[in-house]
DNA sequence: TAACCTATTGAACATGAGTTCAGCCAAGCG
DNA sequence: CGCTTGGCTGAACTCATGTTCAATAGGTTA
């Protein structure tokens, strides 16, 4: 099944395989809410070929995501084999090629729904994983409840630059991965700083919520 | 003009005000998208009055932009002269009559735009003077970039939120009350955890990183 | 009561966008 | 050369939605 009927090189697609690459780039230029013309003319096809091979804008949108989702998979594989420890979306952002990619994910979280659940629960694995792997070399402090920690943080991250794309002018091309990257030199400073010494000089909170769950004050009737 | 002509108790507004607080509702329910007509029925009047009033479904997004900032800006003035140091958003989450206001906010935020910016900037200039009056007072480390600090802070709590938020099933009442203070403690442990400990076992990277703003290896050309 | 003014309605209009469809065209085949 | 087939077009259709407008109701004033 990798190899298509026609060459699969660049250029000279199946024009189905162009409209849903096409659309991949729209959507995750501009959002869902891009026509199904506009998604036809940066495919250079006419409009009704759009619904002629995928039946409904929906169907069409459908397909992105499968596409989409099908790369996060393979990547996920190839990086077990390799021992590549990086997010997906970290390797996703490594590869030029893989821009519009970055986009849809993006763009699909931001839209919720069920793919958002689904790619954002591969997020959190990623992170989960990836700290569990600093836990075992040494550099990260375990915790408590390492799961929860990794949902924590993953919200965190991913919502911080969610907040930030979110803060662009839009009609404005976004370079999701330019602000990715800003991002991160931007603000390496305070979150090292939290990362390494904290951000509270004492313990008191931490020890009475500790005390707090071990011996609950009120067992709710 | 703070009293209206009429009566100015809950159910007993101007038509107008009736259509703007319906608005509100909507939107922050469901997005900017609802239409004009869902408006229109929320509050009990014609589609056609709507636009009498305010002209264009444009110009009420603006009336409603208007109105939610100017409550902001009411209950900031409020905090300073009663020294209230939580942020606008903890005040409004406070208060069960302002939960539509939440609402809005963050789908403002979530929709971008200069109101997005304005109340974005609102939250950081509020979790740095919390963060301000925690280090004054000694619970809080001092940044070698406060401003900075803040910035991530928020964007990292903020984002937290939103992408929660964004993971509940479209369609379906949210209750962003609800969703913020499930957030609060659900995740509790983890970031008691690393604002206390913080993440990394070492110092390092975070000395590399202060090594290398204070003598930079290359200075581009 | 009559005039009048304002708020309000409900039907109609305009537009944008998803979708349909009858037909065109180029390629393959007898 | 003529036939068939399947990808493809572009004009037309449908529907949702923002908006307009003539008509109405209800209260206020002379």
């Amino acid at each position: 099944m990798s190899s298509a009927k026609r060459s699969d090189s660049a250029s000279d697609l199946t024009a189905r395989a162009r409209i849903r690459d096409a659309a991949i780039e729209c959507f995750g230029q501009h959002g869902f809410g891009v026509t199904v013309r506009a998604v036809a003319e940066q495919a250079g096809v006419s409009p009704g070929l759009v619904i002629h091979h995928f039946g409904s804008k929906d169907k069409l949108r459908q397909a992105c995501d499968d596409h989409v989702i099908a790369l996060v998979n393979e990547i996920k594989t190839e990086s077990i084999t390799s021992h590549d420890s990086r997010t997906f979306l970290h390797q996703l952002a490594a590869v030029e090629e893989y821009t519009p990619y970055i986009a849809y994910v993006f763009r699909a979280v931001q839209a919720g729904g069920p793919i958002a659940v689904s790619l954002y629960e591969r997020m959190i694995a990623d992170v989960e994983g990836y700290l569990a792997a600093g836990e075992a070399e040494g550099t990260v402090r375990p915790s408590r409840d390492p799961a929860k920690r990794a949902r924590w943080m993953a919200a965190n991250s991913f919502g911080a630059v969610l907040v930030l794309i979110t803060m662009q002018q839009p009609g404005q091309q976004i370079d999701f991965v330019r602000i990715i990257r800003e991002w991160s030199e931007e603000y390496i400073l305070p979150a090292l700083e939290v990362y390494t010494e904290g951000l509270l000089t004492e313990r008191t909170m931490l020890d009475a919520y500790l005390l707090y769950v071990s011996d609950p004050p009120a067992e709710s009737g």
